[in-house]
DNA sequence: AGCTGATCATAT
DNA sequence: ATATGATCAGCT
């Protein structure tokens, strides 16, 4: 495997990422002599993978963005055949036994202050080695985006915070949700509940809806 | 068809 | 255990 260290700047990773853009992942994996997974059923974040390692991405499993010294965060997103995000996308993990922090310190809003999302094409009748990566493409969020997943998130960890974990579903949230995040539903850690008991539950993390990512390559690409 | 809950691999 | 990278798959 062929490493790559991290851009210094972001006219640096500008140019790491507008070339990769149209490449197809053979390309990509030859270059950085790793191995193709026959699917992605057993290697769900692959792709992801050697997304950051062809850009040099370098935080690790850290509660950091990836890029730490530009404070830039890099997300694929899977694109079906009419080219729209076909999942939702992980932000980070949830707190259960939260203690109270503010937004803006709060990794959810560290991480999608400021995305380099990287679409790529995700529809399984196309042989993983044969897709393509698509035009990569800095984002910030706006004001609006941003008042909506401030509230979003306050409503989210209110509940958690309040002991509401067992009435707290993906339901909940305009643009970020709750769900589960972990290898199957018999992991669990403990949590106070409403009553202050401690019961077990699957560990949880925030996700972005498929909504909110459409709408941010709507922007973007005038789709 | 889209969404929610479930799941898979790997690093520390 | 818990973080990262996500996609899978059953139900509505």
């Amino acid at each position: 495997m062929t490493t790559i260290s991290e851009p210094s700047c972001i006219a640096e990773l500008i140019s790491r990422f507008n070339a990769i853009a149209g490449k197809q992942i053979s390309t990509l994996a030859e270059q950085l002599n790793l191995a193709i997974p026959n699917s992605l059923h057993y290697t769900k974040g692959w792709v992801g993978q050697l997304i950051e390692l062809a850009l040099g991405a370098n935080a690790g499993n850290k509660s950091i963005p990836d890029f730490p010294s530009l404070g830039i965060e890099l997300k694929t997103i899977p694109l079906n055949a009419a080219l729209q995000p076909s999942e939702s996308t992980y932000v980070c993990t949830a707190p259960l036994n939260s203690t109270i922090i503010d937004w803006q310190q709060s990794p959810v809003y560290q991480k999608l202050k400021h995305v380099l999302w990287v679409p790529i094409e995700g529809f399984a009748s196309k042989p993983l080695k044969e897709r393509r990566v698509g035009t990569p493409f800095l984002w910030q969020p706006s004001i609006e985006q941003l008042a909506i997943l401030k509230q979003d998130w306050e409503e989210l960890m209110e509940l958690l915070q309040l002991g509401g974990i067992e009435s707290l579903t993906a339901r909940h949230g305009t643009y970020l949700q709750i769900r589960p995040k972990a290898a199957n539903s018999k992991v669990l850690s403990s949590v106070l509940n409403d009553a202050g008991t401690l019961v077990q539950t699957v560990p949880k993390g925030f996700y972005l809806r498929t909504i909110f990512t459409k709408a941010i390559l709507q922007e973007q690409f005038r789709l």
